[in-house]
RNA sequence: GUCGAAGUGGCGGAAUAGGUAUACGCGCUAGCUUGAGGUGCUAGUGGGAGAAAUCCCGUGGGGGUUCAAGUCCCCCCUUCGACACCA
């Protein structure tokens, strides 16, 4: 630990020093509002000062204000924003760069069960914290521009961006706004107005006019993009409110708390986020984001292209999904979810107990048990059949647990002998396996079994590609002898579609997002109820503030209580939910809706906020917004750029949940034309986690990391052997690091450095506190190399030679070059090695300090600018322009080259940069250790590659 | 099981387009400074052989392409992440 004593220089760069010039200059730039970005309209406008420079938006992902704060994992992405935003200032861009609170949520409310404190009091405390130890990173941001998804004037945007939801419907056939292809949101208004009018029919024909008011209502309900509705829920007694799907973890458990989560038909809100699936996928395509968020984005919306197709059986119509309905021909029976609904009309009477013993028996297995893929299989004969529609053939249906109700139709026509579970299936309980494909030879010879088209020899199904056999029927349907899949299935769809029997279609795994939540600490919603449904509230309610009440919590049960019911706090305010209000027919009696929105809902549109937060006419001005998000030119691919944010920064973590529901809200938004960007967040970039080592005693209790020692390659606590695992930097690891501990040890702009500098962003990497350490060396010689370490003064050398100044450019064209590309780590490293080339010179060159402090500034801004200061500059550096490498500096006169033998490295050689390649191969070779190499070999080849490298083959 | 990412010194990590593997930092070793410790500074530091010059081996393993492979291709192993009977 760095501390000053009596042989230290007075003004070495110490911890104490650093701090005193952190602090100084923190204030300076708040006293000056040095970060503030201009808008081109409204409060914050200064059109001036835009300047035509261009815009550049920098977004972070807003933290939750935990009572915890800051622990050294979090500033990562934040430190690299800010270095990439400040480095583009001095770029001259105008950059959009600051930081809000994602305060809503479950931790606040649950403190304040506890404590009685109340959530909001916690949460303007927590957020003070946090504001403290980010403004004690030194991040540029723009202070006006800061948010609290809380805050009233923030949720009111929030309730009215619901309330567009709610009076929005999804026209399918509707031109797309951009003019490429169809769908689109619209106001319900112009739905109410084509039913009126008859240009469109209502759902069951009857004419507008002859419903009554309460029909209407349903009929335009249905249609909204925000509705209530009886739909199958994850319900959570020990929440005591209901949770997403995305919140319910693999094995049936709350993602928060942990809990039994039931599936449960409620009464709740749901979007239709299901309505822009297609949107969704195929808009990735524009963004510039990594394959592999976008993978795990299309894997969740989980489109496949298939087929429906009816099965005629006396309880009527079984549909099914496929995406191979050229496989029917080898349907040979059927396999229903056991809670499909025409399940007890296919039942017969022999089979009746079998199937309700069945289906008791999966209503009381978890969805974990459910989903264990490797168990064998299980299932009931119903007792009837169903026809098969392109053979006429009766096929047996079943039910099976390994069918689910929530995807496709919940039912399926099985194949098994092309495909693996059905063949199972098949095999257990005794079914026909008619080959429908000829398996090529090789297929057989990989299972040393003969080629024969009796599946009985069969190992298993065949999945591969092959020539269909047996698959022709005398009503004009035959695929025997192709080889295309693909035609195999284009065939049967037209045959499908031309008898009526089924269609091509595309399926989804995504379901509609459930929005309502049983709980206090969210956004109440903007809606009355009256005894038909729901009503919303006029712009001119809002915002519906959050009641006061002591009583925060819902009411939980017993985590097992399947049947309980779930009861809001706002249940519970009579005084709050009856409410007295004229909506256009007089004053009457309304009841409130009393659910929360859930904590996504805050963070949907928080980055547009940013753009205009004191806007009270508007959740943005639409000019604001298009300055900031609007579509730029078309990518270099030709593909047309959708706007958004131009650099989003943040974890994995949220690579369904948060970017899925705000591009659905942003989608809507652009939709009713109330945006400009088609997307929200161009880039993202995800950076890495910092992982910190966590110790277990033998009890696999974790021990404080800070006390454990490490001796002989084993890790002791309090004289006991203890593991290392890595993990999380947090309270429940006991391994969190605090930023202010590394503040009073070596100030920010050391951590800030030690953060860049251990790997790329986008890497997890350990921390390691004893590392920390070099940094601050760097910058300690940094400062003498300028700073008469007795006097304080600066102190340079005289004009640099040759080498240092092409050395400095090569190190302004390198560092540019890193930083556009966010790599950090390596603009660093040339810092370093520029730095301590001047070490060993003894000073600085004092054509060389300017340059060098323009280029740490972006790193390390307090020492940057103290040093700028120094310089005699009275003015603060943050948009003084970042130094520009002189190509001629760039280009070296003489290079030396390696030269290898037979591909082995030998010796160097110098030559002159633009030598003729048979220049340098003669200089090659004649060089001693080549020729010592070469032992009178006569090489056969000698090959130039142009400022790389030689290679002579003998 | 499927999909995705990644395996380089004692550690974190460098290596534009296939062209000197290990930049930069930590740690370690030695020396200077100091009463001592720490801080600071200087030098060294992939492994093996050798007094040295130098030589051999080295990027998870095995093959291949190439004058040349950490980088490209094929197979395998390990770790991490996501999804998981998806019809």
């Amino acid at each position: 630990m760095a501390t000053a004593d009596t042989d230290t220089p007075p003004h070495r760069y110490s911890a104490a020093l650093a701090q005193d010039i952190e602090m100084r200059w923190q204030r300076h730039w708040d006293e000056n509002n040095c970060f503030d970005a201009p808008n081109p309209a409204g409060p914050l406008a200064d059109p001036a000062a835009l300047d035509g420079r261009p815009k550049l938006f920098v977004l972070d992902m807003f933290p939750y204000p935990s009572g915890a704060g800051l622990h050294v994992g979090h500033p990562l992405g934040y430190i690299g924003t800010d270095v990439f935003s400040r480095y583009k200032r001095m770029a001259g861009f105008n950059v959009c760069y600051t930081m809000g609170f994602d305060a809503f949520g479950l931790p606040a409310e649950q403190y304040a069960v506890q404590t009685g404190t109340h959530p909001a009091i916690t949460t303007a405390a927590n957020v003070a914290n946090m504001r403290r130890q980010l403004k004690r990173l030194g991040l540029s941001h723009d202070p006006r521009r800061s948010i609290d998804t809380t805050d009233p004037g923030y949720y009111r945007w929030t309730q009215w961006i619901f309330l567009q939801v709610f009076n929005s419907w999804y026209d399918t056939d509707a031109p797309a706004r951009n003019g490429e292809g169809r769908g689109r949101a619209r106001p319900i208004d112009e739905l109410i107005a084509e039913l009126e009018s008859g240009t469109r029919p209502t759902p069951d024909g009857r004419p507008w006019a002859t419903l009554t008011e309460p029909e209407r209502r349903v009929v335009v309900d249905d249609r909204r993009l925000a509705y209530v509705s009886e739909a199958p829920v994850n319900w959570c007694p020990g929440l005591g409110t209901v949770v997403a799907n995305e919140e319910v973890t693999a094995d049936g458990r709350s993602d928060r708390g942990n809990f039994p989560v039931f599936k449960r038909n409620m009464r709740q809100w749901m979007m239709r986020i299901t309505s822009y699936a297609d949107r969704l996928i195929d808009d990735l395509d524009l963004l510039d984001w990594t394959d592999a968020i976008k993978t795990m984005q299309r894997n969740w919306i989980g489109r496949s292209e298939g087929s429906r197709v009816r099965f005629t059986s006396a309880a009527g119509d079984i549909e099914v999904f496929t995406t191979r309905a050229d496989t029917l021909f080898g349907a040979t029976f059927m396999v229903l979810a056991p809670e499909h609904s025409l399940v007890a009309a296919l039942t017969t009477a022999e089979q009746a107990d079998a199937v309700a013993e069945y289906r008791t028996a999966a209503a009381a297995k978890k969805d974990i048990d459910r989903q264990d893929a490797t168990r064998t299989k299980s299932g009931v004969f119903t007792g009837s059949t169903a026809t098969n529609p392109v053979n006429g053939q009766q096929v047996p249906v079943w039910i099976a647990d390994y069918v689910l109700t929530g995807y496709g139709t919940g039912a399926i026509m099985a194949v098994p002998c092309g495909d693996q579970r059905d063949f199972e299936f098949a095999r257990q309980f005794g079914l026909p396996v008619p080959a429908i494909q000829q398996p090529p030879q090789s297929w057989f010879d990989e299972r040393s079994i003969e080629p024969s088209l009796d599946t009985s020899t069969w190992p298993e199904a065949f999945v591969g590609v092959g020539t269909y056999v047996q698959s022709a029927n005398d009503d004009g349907l035959d695929l025997d002898g192709l080889t295309s899949i693909e035609e195999g299935k284009c065939r049967t769809n037209e045959w499908l579609s031309a008898r009526g029997a089924g269609h091509a279609t595309t399926n989804f795994k995504l379901r509609d997002w459930l929005f309502s939540r049983q709980r206090y600490w969210g956004e109440p919603f903007p809606i009355v109820y009256d005894e038909h449904g729901p009503i919303a509230l006029p712009d001119t309610d809002l915002p519906v503030l959050l009641p006061e009440t002591d009583s925060f919590s819902p009411r939980t049960f017993d985590a097992d209580d399947e049947f309980s019911n779930p009861e809001s706090p706002l249940d519970r305010l009579d005084w709050w939910n009856e409410v007295e209000l004229d909506l256009g027919d007089g004053l009457r009696t309304y009841r409130r809706d009393t659910n929360v929105m859930p904590q996504w809902a805050g963070s949907c549109w928080y980055e547009l906020r940013y753009l205009d937060p004191t806007n009270e006419n508007a959740f943005v001005d639409p000019v604001v917004e298009e300055y900031w998000m609007g579509p730029q030119a078309d990518t270099a691919e030709g593909k047309h750029h959708p706007g958004g944010v131009d650099l989003y920064v943040g974890g994995v973590e949220h690579a369904v949940l948060h970017l899925l529901y705000s591009r659905f809200w942003h989608k809507v938004l652009y939709d009713l034309g109330r945006v400009s960007s088609m997307e929200p967040y161009y880039r993202l970039y995800n950076q890495g986690m910092i992982l910190a080592a966590a110790f277990k005693d033998e009890r696999e209790i974790y021990v404080e990391a800070t006390e454990v020692d490490e001796r002989d390659g084993g890790f002791y606590f309090e004289g006991q052997p203890v593991t290392r695992e890595w993990g999380k930097m947090g309270k429940s690891l006991k391994n969190a690091v605090s930023p202010d501990e590394m503040y009073d040890a070596y100030g920010a702009d050391t951590l800030r450095l030690y953060e860049m500098s251990t790997g790329p962003m986008d890497a997890s990497r350990p921390w390691e506190t004893r590392d920390v350490v070099g940094m601050y060396r760097f910058l300690q010689r940094l400062w003498r190399n300028m700073v008469d370490e007795q006097t304080g003064e600066i102190s340079l050398g005289g004009p640099a030679d040759d080498a240092t100044i092409r050395l400095l450019h090569r190190t302004i064209d390198g560092v540019r070059a890193d930083l556009d590309n966010l790599r950090v780590n390596t603009a660093i490293s040339k810092l370093i090695e520029l730095n301590n080339h001047l070490t060993k010179q003894g000073r600085c060159p004092a054509d060389v300090a300017e340059p060098l402090v323009l280029m740490i500034a972006p790193l390390c801004p307090h020492v940057a600018e103290e040093l700028w200061a120094k310089l005699g500059h009275t003015e603060s550096l943050i948009r003084d322009p970042f130094p520009v490498a002189d190509p001629a500096l760039l280009v070296e006169h003489t290079i030396e080259l390696p030269v290898q033998v037979n591909g082995k490295f030998r010796a160097k050689i110098s030559v002159a940069a633009d030598a003729p390649d048979d220049v340098v191969g003669a200089a090659a070779l004649a060089d001693e250790k080549i020729q010592t190499a070469l032992a009178g070999a006569v090489p056969k080849k000698v090959i130039v590659v142009r400022g790389r490298t030689v290679n002579i083959v003998a």
